[in-house]
DNA sequence: CTGAAAGCGCTAACAC
DNA sequence: GTGTTAGCGCTTTCAG
């Protein structure tokens, strides 16, 4: 049951291959009628043009590759349903990989989407990576490539990011304004630009609103997970630093220390206030239901896309526009652990 | 800056580009010389085939196609995850789609995968499918084609699916074994194949425990969100069933049961056991955590590639195993939302 | 052991 | 307006 060809078209209708082809892509020099019949044997016949055969002259795949460290995770999965519709939508489609944090799975990814000469690239870095050689070489190749969420300024290319350091600003700000005076930070290593960068909106915030910035209520764990929330809760509980509010670099570390807080007979957001990052699922389903920082990653998904394709367009066309660094703005969700503004 | 090809490579080398080809590949008639010639060439040159070119000639494209309901959902999440870490070890990468639940548009993904020419496709039913011609077409046309979670029977395909039924008589025969006498079901409507299972499953239990079967006892929702469980929970606390057990069809539908239930003064599990279905993670940070059936998305996604792997391969060598239908096992995970086993 | 030739299906420059 | 030709890069007979 062989495919149906332009050959094939093009036999039946006793024309040329070059004709049957031009005049399914209404070229102007072929008459009305034969574009007609041609157009109308291919529906019959549901043609389909080969892409191989296409992708091999055009030297195009429309096909891009996408790397994300997770995909069991609530912010990349928006991500990536937020790229595979804005991809859909230009004809593209999405081939994704995950790098499980690991730099040598990263590296290998890479090559299996060079490999398969996809159009372009959107990567969020792993942690793990402190070599950026392997993007900036298939940067240097001329494959567009954009980063988002998890990048290095090493990087010349076009972004796309939160709007870290705003958004942990506003979320601090959010505790000060409803009546926190000892706010809390809870984080996880000092590596990646994010927790840098909401760290230092943490303290920006504290700075604009005449708060000392105070060490000892920062706290770090060694993950970012609801267990590192729950345990590090106790060390705020017995801290002398009279923590009336916190601050945590994701939900999980919240809602871990919002539960350890509770068990030790604090009342949230009485005793204490707290708000996390993130807006997860998980958030609104919290006793009682956690204010947080949404982070929208649907729409960062849709803005890399939109950014790659740009980049695949000039490309094309041998163009060469400035990289660009889209920052997605986020907003402060306020529900029920913290106080209500006045 | 011209990709390497093998013409270059046998222009360099001064032999032709049917021996490069050849040598790359191993075959016997080529001298080990000239073999190695070539290989350490393509290796200094960092020589990669031209996909596009082999697929043309080898009519494939190492790439599988999958369809999802959804992406942003844990289960579905885990099985995307396992599918391209399976397809990886092949040397086969993965496109993935989303359906949105909506007919219309799973038609449209399929044709979009198949005017890629993917080697094969795994795909979810959305919930609103109910009539399949658009996936019997193309496995009449000899693509491969696997099934996995929401199925229809009345495919002729291999299938990946979780063993609903068993996992449900497991559910409830669970909260019997722990004490419960009057077992409640929380559903959505009886529209899937995994509703009618696991309600099935639900009233099997009940049946081989000598407890009968009590309509009122079933309690159906328009949705399965967390509010849906919380609205209905109110039925439930006041029902004159003496209720002390709920299964419900998903944690989701658990969560807001069990919020719900403690609002009004229940205390769960001492007046009222809850299990839900899924292990998703937000079951781990409920009070009390959720016990709940774990539904093991990521080796159902494995499982599912391996089938459609085999079919592939079969494919190529014409020949035609019968199709076959895996059945994941689930495991009851128990928690403190359900009494401890005496 | 090696190479010439054909062809996968499509596109585009160029000729008629 | 239409057809011829060439070629994208690779694989695989088949002839030498």
């Amino acid at each position: 049951m062989p495919n149906i060809t332009l050959k094939k078209i093009a036999e039946i209708l006793g024309i040329s291959v070059a004709t049957a082809s031009k005049a399914l892509k209404d070229y102007a020099d072929i008459s009305d009628e034969t574009k007609q019949k041609v157009k109308s044997l291919a529906e019959e016949l549901d043609y389909k043009p080969n892409s191989f055969a296409q992708s091999l002259r055009n030297r195009e795949s429309k096909i891009i590759g996408l790397i994300a460290p997770q995909i069991v995770h609530h912010f990349f999965a928006n991500i990536i349903k937020g790229v595979i519709d804005a991809a859909e939508e230009q004809g593209y489609l999405v081939i994704t990989l995950q790098s499980g944090e690991s730099y040598e799975t990263e590296k290998k990814q890479l090559q299996l989407l060079l490999d398969k000469n996809v159009d372009g690239i959107l990567i969020s870095l792993s942690d793990k990576t402190i070599n950026y050689d392997h993007v900036a070489d298939i940067i240097k190749k001329g494959v567009p490539v954009v980063l988002y969420d998890k990048i290095s300024k090493l990087l010349d290319c076009s972004k796309v990011i939160i709007d870290d350091r705003k958004a942990a600003y506003d979320a601090t700000k959010f505790l000060i304004d409803t009546g926190c005076k000892r706010v809390a930070h809870i984080r996880g290593p000092l590596k990646p630009q994010t927790t840098i960068d909401r760290f230092l909106g943490y303290k920006s915030a504290l700075k604009d609103n005449n708060i000392e910035y105070n060490e000892s209520l920062v706290f770090e764990t060694k993950d970012l997970t609801y267990d590192d929330g729950y345990g590090i809760a106790e060390g705020i509980f017995k801290s002398d630093e009279d923590i009336d509010g916190i601050f945590a670099f994701t939900d999980l570390l919240a809602t871990g220390a919002m539960v350890r807080l509770t068990e030790l007979g604090m009342k949230v957001p009485d005793d204490i206030s707290i708000i996390g990052f993130s807006n997860w699922f998980l958030t609104k389903i919290t006793s009682p239901p956690l204010s947080t920082v949404d982070q929208p990653g649907y729409e960062m998904g849709v803005k890399a896309f939109k950014l790659l394709y740009r980049e695949i367009q000039e490309k094309k066309k041998d163009v060469n526009s400035p990289k660009e660094i889209i920052k997605i703005p986020t907003k402060v969700i306020p529900r029920n652990s913290t106080r209500p503004m006045l």
